[in-house]
DNA sequence: ATTATGAATGAATGCTTATTCATTTAATTG
DNA sequence: CAATTAAATGAATAAGCATTCATTCATAAT
């Protein structure tokens, strides 16, 4: 037996208890005072633990962060793949659903979308977050390919060229995350989901039912 | 005389000068090493100067990166102004024009947009940031609203809600940005422009000429 | 109850980095 | 050609930070 599978099973699910508390305590640090400001001391002192709690889990900062952003994708992830198993079997509600749930509470919400750009923000020099970050991306438009397939060939849509269209609506996405963001307030989620729905009636006008 | 205005031509201009060097330098540190890896050391050595350089001409580090955010903020108002400007005073192609500049080799360079993203990873948490931030948006959105509601007059558009548009082309706009940068140099300027003027064409169906 | 093992602590260490400023170099003036 | 003033240098300083590790605490096993 190795001495990992000796580990009983209370302390083996402490263990990822506390990763999980600590990577929360990363976001909300990186939420509160950017990537850059944020120290080892901000986040073990954010998890009400001492200073060398990230070391013994993480090993270091730098993988700490890298598990974060590992973590907000696989989030990420998940709540969109939740929101097309719970949608019926129809092209145009599965469109509207997939990119609803963009714009979840739980998803879109402002920390969140704060650690994203952090990450964003550096991922051009850090070949990890730049593959982490290129994932969620690949994985999604995948699916929202397949739907836009779909809805086309029911449709009787004739200039749709689906791959630039598949970036475009990613792209949307992501600048509307920008706004939420950015605009003090001003701008909030279901804004920012009226603002895609309007863009697929534009594009989808036979179909513009599912996206009201 | 105050003593400033003491200065021979020759030394004032050496310090302007002195200062877009610096700031040009600091473009190429952020876009290499991210906000958070650029020191005074990198930019100094960047620009070909010594140590001290930066506190003497910008007093502190942090006044270097807001000069440099506003750097790129002016140089980004001043190249869509000028497309505008160039541009038949028709309302299609003012639009495509706009559009396009955003594009642009000077614009979309990609140290430049890794610049950007470097600045709106740290908005959330740097007031500063942010209101250079919004102040981006702002202008360009009160342009981007006198010309598409110039269209709709012209045209026969119906169903276009403005601000909602406006919105969303912006919102596209930066998320092709961002793919720009994240994207292994798959995606390119050019392909931005053109998912930029396919949502235009199904937006603008009787003017598509004008997005070709 | 005693021992063994894993988890957590936090003071100490050593490195990195922004800033300062005494000194040097260059340009301008009379 | 001095004398004056501005610009630039770079070694020294001091503060901040990630990481280490000897020690303490808590839990499980015998």
């Amino acid at each position: 037996m190795t001495p990992t599978s000796n580990l009983q099973p209370k302390r083996r699910a402490a263990k990822v208890i506390r990763r999980r508390q600590l990577i929360e305590a990363a976001i909300k640090s990186i939420a509160k005072r950017g990537l850059g400001d944020t120290t080892m001391a901000h986040v073990s002192q954010a998890a009400g633990l001492s200073q060398g709690i990230v070391n013994l889990h993480f090993d270091s900062k730098d993988n700490l962060l890298n598990e974060t952003l590992n973590y907000i994708r696989h989030e990420y992830e998940e709540n969109w793949r939740n929101a097309i198993e719970n949608t019926p079997d129809d092209p145009a509600q599965q469109l509207a659903a997939l990119l609803r749930s963009d714009y979840n509470k739980k998803v879109a919400d402002i920390q969140k979308l704060a650690v994203w750009f952090a990450f964003w923000g550096e991922a051009k020099s850090r070949p990890t977050y730049k593959k982490i970050c290129q994932e969620r991306v690949t994985d999604y438009s995948q699916s929202l390919t397949k739907i836009i397939d779909q809805l086309i060939n029911e449709g009787e849509y004739k200039n749709i060229k689906t791959p630039q269209l598949v970036e475009g609506i990613i792209a949307m996405a992501d600048g509307l995350w920008l706004n939420i963001l950015i605009s003090d307030q001003s701008f909030r989620r279901q804004n920012a989901e009226a603002v895609m729905m309007q863009y697929l009636c534009h594009v989808f006008p036979d179909h513009q039912a599912a996206f009201d």
